[in-house]
DNA sequence: CGATTCGTTGACGAGGGTCAATGCACGTGG
DNA sequence: CCACGTGCATTGACCCTCGTCAACGAATCG
């Protein structure tokens, strides 16, 4: 169930077998949760640190005219909100965008890995740091790029994540998202994702169906996207 | 000199004398810098840590096509990398916006508070938070908001930044950036820059003249600009 | 079999980008 | 002290990307 967790980890430094079970025990209870629930919500501040296991969330905000606006997709593997223990309240909310299953780690068991582990500490450190490079990265996409070329670049992303998660093995994966969701992360509108997106199939670029994208020419995206994965800081090939 | 980071921790708790000189004893050196240059490059990996002490830098990413976009504003009493230690390489440039002066404080100092001095080690990650949050509402900012509130919003967001680390007791704080750099940072042009200036500086808004920002009336422009403070995690007020 | 949810399409218009020129305040060198 | 260059703010004209509104089709489901 950790799988995901571990491949990505795995990429930043290599994780044994009593590191893996320590992050395991630290786990005290692991919870599914339907599609469109919140995990956490705007104001909260939980006493746990949650971990995607299966399915996809989304850390969004919800704005004054009724707007919303997601600013990460969480896939398995990721860690909704390590952090919120310094912080007062979360600034935030997440939410699920499938049927999910969620590990609950309590912000003690983080704590101790944090002083006792340092090499695990260093690792989840990492994971985050990431997450921050991440949100760099979509907001120069939205600040100065082209629609066309920001969601091309937001599904190179997806795919090397995916892959370092261990959840695909191809240049395909699943993309359990609808079009508006899509839209509401690149900070477009559903009929334009949907224009766009026609545009990337009738150039050849990519498969969309059943919730599967298929990147078909993975020179000829990257080039498309100016996609440059040093932001995710693989050390190792994905 | 280090007093803008001291003030700014103090919002999250209060920072002790000794706290404090440990602090300025992590500096091992201060250095000037010209304005336009370079603190530190995409893909270097620095030594140390740099805190900005006087003048504003900016985090920013060079785009293929030559256009540059501004992540982030540095003001006195920011730290411009403490993660760096963690990641392979950097992922951004840093560069300053006006002259500068920078305390450069090496990795093994930082390893040494978070190590031996848990609260002080808790209020600078607290302030890499507030930096990510920070980033987290640009990103809805330039996704979901119009020019105008857009730039409204990051002058309330500035005003609140410059008081919490004492370069501002009233409502107006001096904003060093040229017209160009605002639009970098905000994903959009410098012609469209200047245009939305005037139009809230004609709606009596705001008054923008010699590098100096007014906020004419702070609650209007609160409510035009939907300025939520919370994601700042200031816990006293400003 | 309606009721939803999601994808798709069309028509229209506005927000904001692009290009280009002008003004204005400087600093510098002769 | 003037001539000139440079950086920055400001304007105008034009147009394209993308948002808005609205309708329709396809798939799914209780």
């Amino acid at each position: 169930m950790i799988g995901p967790l571990i491949k990505k980890l795995n990429h930043y430094m290599d994780i044994s077998d009593k590191e893996t079970q320590l992050l395991i025990d630290s786990i005290t209870r692991t919870i599914s949760i339907n599609r469109g629930e919140n995990i956490i919500t705007e104001g909260s501040k939980p006493g746990e640190t949650h971990l995607m296991l299966e399915g996809w969330a989304c850390r969004y905000k919800l704005m004054g005219n009724g707007k919303f606006h997601i600013m990460a997709y969480l896939i398995p593997g990721d860690l909704c909100d390590v952090h919120v223990a310094i912080l007062d309240q979360m600034d935030h909310s997440i939410r699920t965008l499938t049927p999910a299953t969620v590990a609950c780690i309590p912000h003690e068991k983080i704590d101790y890995i944090m002083e006792h582990h340092y090499r695990l500490a260093r690792a989840l450190f990492w994971s985050t740091l990431v997450d921050e490079a991440i949100l760099r990265e979509w907001l120069v996409s939205t600040g100065h790029r082209s629609a066309d070329r920001r969601l091309a670049h937001v599904f190179c992303e997806l795919l090397v994540r995916s892959r370092s998660a261990g959840l695909s093995d191809d240049n395909s994966f699943n993309l359990p998202l609808t079009q508006e969701e899509l839209g509401d992360s690149m900070g477009m509108t559903v009929v334009h994702t949907n224009r766009v997106i026609q545009k990337l199939r009738s150039e050849g670029l990519i498969t969309l169906q059943n919730k599967r994208l298929v990147i078909h020419d993975w020179e000829r995206m990257v080039a498309f996207a100016e996609f440059n994965p040093n932001y995710l800081h693989r050390q190792k090939s994905y």
